[in-house]
DNA sequence: GGATAATACTGGTAACAACCACATGATGTC
DNA sequence: GACATCATGTGGTTGTTACCAGTATTATCC
């Protein structure tokens, strides 16, 4: 059994036990639905303070892997297909996180002055600027996904080309290192429509077919807007996943 | 100010506090981007310990009111128009939340063996006898929201006649008074589909409107699947919400 | 004036102690 | 045998203390 003190590792014990615990479980070694040792004991196991084991397994039970029982003790969660979702993820990764490849057709990129329904999910003043308007097709192993639009509210003068979001990839990491942007909230609506015949020529598919319409707001570390995107994914193509709790 | 330390009052005090803070932020006491006092003046103004002024905020910044900024503060998370979703909600609840009065048409009621895929989503064995089925119309303010097919797993030779459940209106209530079942968490999966003849005659929509397919698996306390519900949704009058943290 | 260092806040992590509430199985009583 | 009681183990709540790690302001030095 590891000592789980590392002095040398910077990150915090209790996160150090979550990944200890992780791997206790995806390796086989705790079942579901099988007791893991009580916090008293895991104690003793890992010389750390019940304080330390009871922020591990806090973290462990939101994140879908632990419950609880009181008075009886704390269980393995039957693994589910799906990971924890309701995380927010960028396209490449949701992409990547099913297993296909994500790809990407940039089909506009300028800047723009933004729509004004945009602009008020934005929370932008009335006489704001332009903001960065991009609009692309969605790939996914090759093969269209979906039609993304999206409005990037950049600092002041500041704008992004062609080349370094083609360079990217993910347009999240570009805005990290460019503008320390963080996004960490995201209020998001999904609905059920029917392709236009321009969105059916470009996805691939017959006019009338259903897609899947999600809006997406996103907010930075501070708070703020700081992008708007709409995504129409092919019904056929793409389910969207959500756990739930009570 | 009030005095937190309610004696008879039998809830915890981190969830007292949770009530009072939630009240001075939605009062507009304290002001969307406006610093909460830190973490110490808060124990002195409520007098209780920093681990339950801290497991107080915890909670509310998992429910969205609050966001903390390290070294900074703990901050009002601006007001958003939907509360914290991605909330395991019946039916009913989640009209209510949307300010809609919810009904419903019972279609069908019967105990049934359940269809192969229904039958592994809810974990059963092969050899599993019937559950009880049910099939929907849900109304919004009178109108046709939803087709609403449902099974659910009951304990060994027990079920449930049309009039309790036309009685009880939620069906969880109704489970969790007779057989001690609570839903705790639920995976729902999303996709757009287009309605069939006999679905668009239901819905009183056009064939081929876009529907809003939602397809969930409840898990209850225990982590047992206890129901599979599936609904079709009127996309002209339904739109799902969530919100994402990264 | 402008960079730098000290300081005084903020939230984050951690240990230790005590007690409460719930579940369960052993024990005792009738 | 049926049932109430108790002991013990589980997670849940709360307090106290200490120190770490970011942030912002102030004082200091050059």
């Amino acid at each position: 059994m590891p000592a789980i003190v590392d002095p040398n590792d910077y990150t915090p014990k209790y996160y150090q036990l979550t990944t200890i615990l992780r791997e206790r479980i995806s390796s086989g070694e705790l079942l579901p639905h099988q007791p893991i040792p009580s916090e008293r004991q895991l104690e003793d196991i890992y010389s750390v303070s019940r304080t330390t084991i009871r922020q591990a397994i806090d973290l462990l039970v939101r994140q879908g892997f632990l419950y609880r029982e009181h008075g009886r003790g704390t269980f393995v969660s039957p693994q589910k297909l799906q990971k924890g979702i309701s995380e927010l993820t960028s396209f490449s990764e949701d992409m990547r996180a099913r297993g296909i490849e994500p790809g990407q057709k940039i089909l506009e990129l300028e800047m723009a002055v933004p729509p004004e329904e945009v602009r008020q999910r934005l929370e932008l003043p009335a006489d704001h600027g332009e903001v960065l308007f991009i609009e692309r097709l969605r790939l996914g192993d090759g093969v269209p996904m979906g039609l993304m639009t999206s409005y990037h509210v950049l600092p002041d003068g500041l704008t992004l080309d062609r080349e370094g979001l083609e360079a990217a990839g993910s347009i999240y990491s570009l805005l990290q290192e460019k503008f320390h942007l963080i996004p960490t909230e995201a209020d998001e609506t999904l609905e059920a429509v029917l392709a236009t015949p321009r969105e059916a020529g470009l996805l691939q598919i017959a006019a009338g077919s259903p897609l899947l319409l999600s809006v997406r707001v996103t907010y930075s570390q501070y708070r703020r807007a700081m992008e708007y995107v709409k995504i129409l994914y092919r019904a056929d193509r793409y389910q969207y996943f959500a756990k739930l709790t009570r």
